[in-house]
DNA sequence: GACATCTAGATGTCTAGATGTGTAACGGCT
DNA sequence: AGCCGTTACACATCTAGACATCTAGATGTC
């Protein structure tokens, strides 16, 4: 296989090959590969490259490599059924956040300072005040035992609570923290995205650099229109795979 | 540094550093990163282990790999602003797809056989239809010269139009094709979900595969409620860390 | 000036081999 | 039976070295 050269790399056109085997049901869903030896010698290339070409395949979502087990071919998507609206074409976007809510609500993990990073510029925009003005909290949300959101929230120093940069702390964060400060939020702003995740996100979802995420951000002002809290959270699904999913509702 | 071991992979603990260096300033956006060869010298460790490290930031979108130039670090995100509803914190979904399309619309670039892969079975069942029933068309929209979305449609064969199945064909695709059909289409449902490039969407696009990509999938129905159209589009910005951004309104 | 060609240096690919470490099953011991 | 250590085998990491190929700039030619 490594004879006549194409400008294709060989573990580009290995993972095409797999991928065929997959598409055409030699190998199954659930199935295991042959081992990574197996693989170099029947293709008759180097471990390194059939890695990289398994790697290709796991980065596409194709399989799961599992360490001291083996890979395997991925079942079909996991979809999350959210929300609703049929006729109008819409999307409550902030019912995204309470159906991803298991009844734990988020976690506090973390309390970083401000330190002027291009996330805490960026955050300090989005509200109008300086990056020394303001405070900034962690929050993971489980399903069972699985990490599937973390959420960074920028807000005024003077409206963060005594208590609520502690580690460890439980709740329905967002209300939690308005009802504490004495004050009401309204939605200024949403934005959707797909990101890929950093090295920080990568740690705490447990998961690889760069797994797709699905971006939620935007800012939530006071009544009077004052900036006053922006959140960014970066959800996870089961797999790669994972879509959020809208259907429709009945009573609308 | 190769030396006292830890649990965290060397190559990882690399990423971390150099991360760091980034964060603090010392390498500035647009800077081009030491080369390979060089950071290999600096750090002590094997070229290999410093592009794993490299190939890490360049997955959670921190820098830019210029294959014979450099690396490069990235600037902060590019947002696109799209869309509106301030008061209703609701979002009209139909309206991402227009702003997403550039005047010269889409171009359909393939309509491969309907064969049965788990694909092909998924967009049967979400149609109600057998695979053999269905026809499928591959399209791409451009901003400038870059494919930024690809889109898989699927539909019944009998409402397919003539031609609309030949390579090349531009146009604002849904539309013509229910107009040519003589048939009317009603949104049923639509979805949001954050991917990784398959194989195929990488060739496309250009791009690595796992890039993560924005996915829109939905079915459409004529007015009598039957599913006629199941539509899959991944959107790509221009750069990982792409946000389609939904802003305020003025008149709503 | 316009264009082709050369070249240094950068990333990309591939091989060979060694060692680390997680998993699960096997089999002996209690 | 049930616990627990051993062990085979899987993927994970790391090194060393070679060659391929792309890019941009310098150089040469018309």
């Amino acid at each position: 296989m490594a004879t006549h050269r194409t400008s294709t790399p060989l573990y580009r056109r290995l993972a095409r090959q797999l991928q065929e085997r997959i598409d055409a049901g030699t190998y199954t869903a659930g199935a295991r590969l042959p081992s990574e030896p197996e693989l170099s010698a029947e293709f008759d290339v180097n471990r390194l490259t059939v890695r990289q070409a398994v790697a290709e395949l796991e980065r596409a979502g194709t399989i799961e490599i599992r360490r001291g087990v083996g890979t395997f071919v991925r079942p079909p998507a996991v979809r999350v059924s959210i929300d609703v609206d049929p006729r109008s074409q819409r999307v409550d976007l902030g019912s995204v956040h309470a159906a991803l809510h298991s009844r734990d609500g988020e976690e506090v993990v973390a309390a970083p300072p401000v330190t002027g990073s291009a996330e805490d510029l960026e955050a300090a925009g989005r509200l109008g005040r300086a990056p020394g003005e303001l405070s900034r909290l962690e929050s993971v949300i489980r399903l069972g035992a699985e990490v599937r959101t973390v959420s960074s929230y920028w807000l005024p120093s003077a409206l963060l609570p005594p208590g609520f940069d502690r580690p460890g702390l439980r709740g329905n964060l967002v209300p939690e923290l308005a009802r504490a400060a004495g004050i009401e939020l309204e939605y200024d702003w949403r934005a959707f995205g797909a990101i890929g995740a950093d090295l920080a996100d990568a740690e705490l979802l447990g998961l690889p650099v760069g797994t797709p995420l699905l971006v939620r951000e935007g800012v939530s002002c006071t009544p009077d229109g004052a900036p006053a809290l922006y959140v960014r959270r970066r959800i996870v699904g089961s797999s790669a795979r994972f879509v959020l999913h809208y259907r429709e509702h009945p009573d609308r």
